[in-house]
DNA sequence: GCCAACGTTGGC
DNA sequence: GCCAACGTTGGC
């Protein structure tokens, strides 16, 4: 099992918006490291659901692998916003998982309490700020499960 | 809305 | 393969 951090502007898609789908596929990722993070998820691992460009950014829920990653259809669609000519349907540059929702933290956690805990001064969120998929530890799932005033720790 | 930090592109 | 120019992300 592994644990993750997916990054959103909720006026493009927000927590809400999975909530409201059930599941949807992790599409429009266009970064070599973000895509490497997306490709190495499996099936029921977890992942942070983080608000970006917000006031304030902060990670607002869970949500659950539910598909392996697949070639992201949108890089092929010449219509599409993230349409990416130079991803070739017979091999294929960028990959998109299935994701589902799981549960709104109690609390949002603010990025401003991330930086404040010492515990998490090793998050990817805080050391490499552009990254918009990342791995985070399961310590660091629990920690800010619990400064979400989570009860019960998803598994 | 600004701009620092980072990633990508492409000429050489 | 270097690196300047450009584009994007995302906190503030």
């Amino acid at each position: 099992m592994n644990y993750w951090l997916l990054k959103s502007e909720p006026d493009v898609y927000s927590l809400d918006d999975l909530k409201d789908e059930g599941t949807d596929c992790w599409d429009g990722v266009r970064n070599y490291q973000a895509r490497n993070n997306l490709t190495a998820m499996e099936e029921g691992d977890l992942g942070f659901f983080y608000h970006s460009r917000t006031k304030p950014p902060h990670i607002a829920g869970i949500c659950r692998i539910a598909k392996k990653a697949y070639p992201d259809p949108t890089a092929f669609d010449p219509e599409e916003n993230y349409y990416d000519p130079k991803s070739d349907p017979d091999d294929p540059r960028w990959f998109c998982p299935d994701v589902s929702y799981v549960c709104h933290l109690p609390e949002t956690v603010s990025l401003k309490k991330i930086k404040k805990e010492e515990s998490l001064s090793e998050m990817v969120l805080v050391k490499n700020s552009r990254l918009s998929v990342q791995p985070v530890t399961k310590e660091e799932f629990k920690k800010v499960c619990l400064m979400g005033g989570l009860k019960k720790i998803p598994e």
